[in-house]
DNA sequence: ACCGAAGTTGTATCAC
DNA sequence: GTGATACAACTTCGGT
C-alpha cells in the first residue's frame, strides 16, 4: 500500500496539499496552451476569409445534441411569436 | 452590402471550413481530457480529506496574484518606455 | 475659465487623478447595481415558467438591428450547409 | 418530453412575457447609461493629460485587490465556520 | 435533482 | 483593421 493514514491526514497533509496544487496548476497551464492554439486557428480562419463569429456557432450547434438545438429554436420562436416579432 | 459570399465562404471553400472545424473540435477535444484530469486531481484531494472548494479558492487566489503582479510589471514597463529607458 | 495648467498637469495632477478614478468606482458601482436588477428580473421570470436563456436571445435579437440578425443565420446556413448539416 | 408549452411560455401568457422584456430593457437601457458616463469621465481625464490605457489599469488592480480581500475573507469564514467558531 | 456560485467561453469595445 | 481589454452570457460544479 502506498500512504499511510499518517501521510494522507496526519502532519503531512500540508505537503500533500502543496502537491495537489502544484498538478493543477501545470494541468491548468496545459489547458490554457491549448485554448491559445484554438484561438490561433480561429484567427487562421479569419485570414482565410471566414466568419469566425459563425463558426464558433456552428462548433456549438455540432456539439450540441441536435434534438436539443431543435427544442430551443421551437420555444425561441415561440417566444418571438408572442412579441408579434416573427 | 457587409461581405460577399466569397468574402463569407472563404476563397478556398468549403472544404477548407471543414479542416478548419476539424482541427478546433480535436483541439477542444484535448482540452476537456485536462479539464476531466483537473476534477480528477480534485477528486483525488477530496478522497484525501481535503476541502476541494477551499481548494479552488487557493488555485483563485495564487492566479490573482500572478495576474496582479504581471499586471503591475506591465505598468512598469509603460512607464519606462515612456521615459525613454526601455 | 476653471483649471489652470497648473492645476491640470502639474503638481495637483495626483489629487485630480484621484478625483477621476473615484468617480468612476462609484459609476461602475452603480452599473452593477443596475446589473444585479436584471438578473433578478430574470429571476422572477424563471420562477414563472419562462425559459431565460431564450429570452436573452429574444433580447439581443431585438436590439439588433435586423437587417444584421438576418445576414448573420444566412452565413450560419451557409456554414451549415458546407458541412452537410443543413 | 422536456418541457410542456404550459411550461415554456409561462402559465400567464404572452403579457408577462413582454412585462418582464420591457422591464429588462429598461434597466439595460439606464444601464448603458452609466457605461457611458465611465467613457466620458475617461475622456475627460484624457483631455486633462492622464494616460487613459494606464488609469484603466490602475482601476484593474485597484478592483482586483478589492476581490481578493474579499476573497481572503470568504476563506477565512469558511475555516472559522469549519471550526464551529462563527 | 436543484440552486447558487464559480469558472469558462464568447462578444463588443477601444486604443493603436 | 487588428489586437488587446473589458463586459456579458453560458456552463459546470459542488453542496443541499
Amino acid at each position: 500500500m502506498t500512504g499511510t493514514y499518517q501521510e494522507k491526514v496526519g502532519g503531512n497533509s500540508a505537503g500533500n496539499l502543496k502537491s495537489f496544487i502544484d498538478r493543477i496548476e501545470n494541468l491548468a497551464e496545459e489547458k490554457q496552451a491549448i485554448a491559445d492554439d484554438i484561438k490561433e486557428v480561429y484567427s487562421e480562419a479569419k485570414g482565410g476569409g471566414f466568419d469566425v463569429k459563425q463558426m464558433r456557432r456552428l462548433v456549438t450547434i455540432r456539439k450540441m445534441d441536435r434534438d436539443k438545438w431543435r427544442e430551443e429554436q421551437d420555444t425561441l420562436d415561440l417566444y418571438l411569436q408572442s412579441l408579434g416579432l416573427l
